[in-house]
DNA sequence: TAGTAAGTGCGAGATGTTCGCAATTAGTCT
DNA sequence: AGACTAATTGCGAACATCTCGCACTTACTA
């Protein structure tokens, strides 16, 4: 199976608590430490959330997840793979939408050409108020 | 003096504590609640870190200040006036540049026309990698 | 199968932020 | 000017989130 070697490749051990781990997180999307602390104990009750936190950061290192800021206080942690889109964060309703990185292309370009900034388009949050939330209003 | 109006006009009392909040968040630009804390103590020793917070959600209800998660953990509150840019946050040194709001003019568009995302500029952090950063790598 | 270094669990601790409550005080009304 | 009332403050306790040290366990190596 892909995925064990895909952590043994980067010199981590394989234990239940990492693929689990690993697993929630390709599975929830956007989610916090304590959401996919959740998710992992459905199946592993005792883990703890150090555990998780540690794992995260482990997996980060590595290059399989990544975390960003979206808002509120804590970080919210997504699988690299996914890293295909930018997110669109809801400041009524806290949620996460997606967009095709290359709607912000041209966006990039200019702050490279005339700044010299490298936006790094994989850890990437925008605010604003979603089209639902939009329409309520 | 104007700034006494400004705060009475929005129905606040006029105490010393929030006009240095106030003063402090104009003055540093972009800052943290604790800055913040400790710039006011400069002039008003006793002042409580309770009472920056409150007052800095206070200013912000009444759209003088306003708050954005700018990586790491904490808010980072600025003045309203000062809002006419987006802010350019390096991952590397931490540092908080400006670029002019219409660099994400078209941007801004495309995410409306297509996402019915409707982008708050005032509320906007980008990140990346600044010119600084990017060079010494 | 034994050895060893990575990983885990657990509890304590560091931070950053909120809240309840009693005392204070700004603005209002005589 | 003096009194009244509700907003505001200070303070400590309570949270929430995340980090860390340490002893125990376990995945991998040979």
């Amino acid at each position: 199976m892909a995925e064990k070697h895909e952590l043994r490749d980067k010199g981590l051990r394989l234990t239940p608590q990492r693929e689990l781990v690993l697993a929630a997180v390709r599975e929830l999307g956007h989610s916090t430490p304590e959401e996919i602390a959740e998710k992992v104990r459905l199946t592993h009750p005792g883990i703890n959330l150090s555990t998780v936190y540690r794992n995260l950061e482990t997996l980060e290192n590595v290059g399989l997840v990544q975390h960003t800021h979206l808002g509120h206080g804590g970080a919210t942690y997504h699988a690299a793979e996914e890293l295909t889109h930018l997110h669109l964060v809801c400041g009524k309703c806290e949620s996460v939408g997606d967009a095709p990185i290359d709607v912000a292309a041209n966006f990039v370009q200019s702050l490279s050409d005339d700044y010299g900034f490298k936006t790094d388009v994989t850890h990437f949050a925008i605010y604003g108020t979603c089209a639902n939330c939009a329409e309520k209003k």
